[in-house]
DNA sequence: ATCCCGAGGG
DNA sequence: CCCTCTGGAT
């Protein structure tokens, strides 16, 4: 398919994008398990490089053995770090949550803070981490959760030539209403784990196929 | 062998 | 900029 040329294409066709994603995933939410921001932040940090479906098989246990920030701030990392192992990166993850835990007692009375910047000074919390805490957690848009799905297929849709999550971040935050960034982020998710995959995309079942430019770029 | 709701350190 | 950290599914 033509790339559009214009400003008023282009802005033509990422309303066409976002419309299909309303058909698509009109009311979606987090798929990471938990019932406060805490919860949130524990369960982001534990999603790096790892499914959200596995970090919900560990994350019920968890929250039972260490039911408040308190417990988690106490318990050693090498001993949390055999809870949380089947979540990979168990050593990093589990220094990041024992010390975000302490840091948020420490600094900030026991309440996760409500500002991007605040939050970036939180053991494990970098801008992915801070953006979905604070949407997801709070109804904050601090900006665009990239990982690894949005990132692909922000990619793929051509909204971006960008490679670093931040410059596709600023990108996004470029191009989408402020009011769009916290619901575009979770549709991407679901629609990168659905039909966009990484390895083999679903293209014969994609209602965005004659948006794509993916046989470009991955032929 | 590749990928998954990345972050920290050099 | 680069590198390392890691298990589990496909």
């Amino acid at each position: 398919m033509k790339r559009p040329r214009s400003k008023a294409d282009k802005q033509a066709r990422l309303q066409q994008i976002l419309g299909i994603l309303d058909d698509l995933y009109p009311n979606v939410t987090c798929a990471l398990n938990h019932s406060n921001a805490w919860e949130l932040l524990v369960a982001t940090i534990l999603s790096a490089q790892c499914t959200d479906e596995r970090v919900n098989k560990v994350t019920p246990g968890l929250f039972a053995k260490y039911p408040t920030i308190e417990d988690f701030a106490a318990v050693r990392p090498e001993v949390l770090a055999v809870d949380i192992h089947s979540t990979g990166f168990f050593n990093n993850k589990a220094k990041s949550v024992v010390g975000a835990a302490q840091k948020i007692l420490r600094d900030f009375g026991g309440e996760i803070p409500r500002d991007i910047e605040l939050l970036l000074t939180v053991p494990g919390a970098a801008r992915k981490t801070a953006n979905v805490v604070l949407g997801s957690g709070f109804g904050i848009a601090s900006g665009v959760v990239v990982d690894t799905h949005v990132g692909r297929i922000a990619a793929r849709l051509d909204l971006t030539r960008e490679e670093s999550p931040v410059k596709v971040e600023r990108d996004l935050i470029a191009i989408l209403p402020q009011e769009r960034w916290i619901l575009f982020s979770h549709q991407l998710i679901h629609f990168g784990r659905g039909i966009c995959v990484a390895r083999k995309p679903r293209c014969g079942e994609c209602p965005m196929a004659d948006l794509c430019y993916a046989e470009d770029k991955l032929a």
